[in-house]
DNA sequence: AAAACTGACAACCGCTGGTCC
DNA sequence: AGGACCAGCGGTTGTCAGTTT
């Protein structure tokens, strides 16, 4: 493989002590200023002729990964999480697919986001993200709480009935439609509902299950979380001693079918 | 107060496929 | 046809700030 590994280094890369490592201000501005003159692409030219001692693939990289004017700081909404959960389920790993569906979010931060979020709930379930277990919760769970999350923000926000189009309008019934892309949007004039604040407050819980809950969001970020204990170890309770008024939010339908899901397997 | 741990994210690496000469 | 180069993808690792012990 060592054939293959220098054959594919270019001249400039080996010839130039290579700098590795976080970028600097003054990289970044070298690398804007490069850019902005002469566009992207040619990365490998980037790296020689701005000055830049860094490889072509580490400029393409920063640029397209932190630099570009679009790119989309700060958390991961609702809607677009709901998005990668669905496009992950139809696509599998494709994050650069799944990536172009989501404007102003590179691949690398939705990758990031799986394996940070989602795969750390499969975790918590004891179960791969890939198993049939932790699909069926994610799909009957997790994807109709997303929903049900957003539209109840965005009724706290605008005194509307949010209108979520697309596959996703029933959130009982969330089904993976093999055809067109879900066009999903959210009419909101703020569809950033991702923060802290913005989650726990809106929300207004609607109805106490009878049921054990299943498990609950997670304050700061709306991930759900599970959290195995002891006197419920047939299932799943929720987190933080139950002083939760998240666990409202557990509809009988879903926390039974989650149930079932789980004594299934045993 | 400090060490250990954890989570989030930036960056790198190995590899593939496409294009050009 | 085949080698060199390049862009891009997905997996993995490194870094650092925040949290816990």
């Amino acid at each position: 493989m060592d054939v293959y590994k220098t054959s594919f280094i270019s001249k400039s890369e080996k010839e130039m002590d290579v700098k590795k490592g976080p970028w600097t201000e003054e990289e970044d501005s070298m690398l804007k200023a490069y850019v902005n003159i002469h566009g992207e692409g040619r990365w490998n030219s980037v790296a020689r002729l701005s000055g830049l001692r860094r490889t072509g693939k580490s400029c393409r990289l920063r640029w397209l990964n932190y630099m570009r004017p679009e790119i989309k700081r700060g958390n991961i909404s609702l809607e677009e999480q709901l998005l990668i959960l669905e496009l992950h389920s139809r696509w599998g790993n494709r994050w650069s697919k799944i990536a172009q569906h989501l404007p102003g979010r590179t691949d690398n931060e939705i990758k990031n986001y799986w394996r940070t979020r989602v795969q750390k709930q499969a975790k918590q379930m004891k179960c791969d993200v890939n198993s049939k277990r932790f699909k069926d919760a994610m799909r009957s769970v997790w994807i109709p709480r997303l929903i049900e999350r957003i539209r109840a923000s965005c009724q706290s926000t605008t005194g509307q009935p949010s209108t979520i189009t697309g596959i996703m309008t029933e959130s009982e019934s969330v089904q993976v439609d093999p055809s067109p892309l879900p066009e999903l949007s959210v009419t909101s004039p703020d569809s950033h509902v991702s923060s802290v604040l913005d989650l726990t407050d809106c929300y207004k819980p609607q109805s106490v299950s009878n049921y054990e809950a299943a498990g609950t969001w997670g304050g700061d970020d709306g991930v759900l979380e599970f959290q195995e204990t002891e006197e419920h170890s047939n299932g799943w309770s929720v987190g933080g001693g139950g002083e939760s008024s998240m666990e409202t939010m557990w509809n009988e339908e879903n926390i039974w079918f989650l149930q079932q899901q789980l004594h299934d397997e045993d």
